[in-house]
DNA sequence: ATGGAATCGGGTAATTGGGGTT
DNA sequence: GCTGTCCCAATTACCCGATTCC
């Protein structure tokens, strides 16, 4: 059945202030993001993107790649 | 011919605050929204409006980017 | 009938996106 | 190729008070 939400928890956004906040970048890049497809995010009916958290979280905790441990 | 009573279920609403939760925006403006016609609502007789779920869980389901396959 | 939360409507500041450039 | 900045138009956010919802 094609229920998208009612059911599901609907998904954490950050707009794109945020994102760029958290980044330390200008909100314009964050827009590159978007567009070029390196952030996923849904738009509002007026064209304001909102992205996933989760993909901003997972990129900050810095999942790609993760440093091999060094022992003491 | 199409039947409009008896079997037909009630169409799925959300509130206005319910919807700018979802998208993370103001109550206000997704009553734009709807005055513009970009979400399609019906009214309360008093005035206040809600919107089809449908719609918002279409709008809620058009990220730029599909989730990444898994597994690889 | 009462009360708290939500919604509406108007007006104004802040943010956002797009193009072009550095 | 990636990012930061300027200009401009559109979209969105916050202020107020009155009405509606539950």
């Amino acid at each position: 059945m094609p229920e998208t939400h009612g059911t599901a928890r609907p998904p954490r956004l950050y707009t794109t202030t945020e994102v760029a906040r958290l980044f330390r970048v200008d909100p314009k890049t964050v827009t590159r993001w978007v567009r070029t497809g390196q952030l996923r995010a849904l738009r509002t009916p007026g064209g304001h993107a909102r992205i996933l958290a989760d993909d901003v979280d997972a990129a900050l905790a810095g999942l790609t790649q993760p440093p091999p441990a060094r022992g003491g």
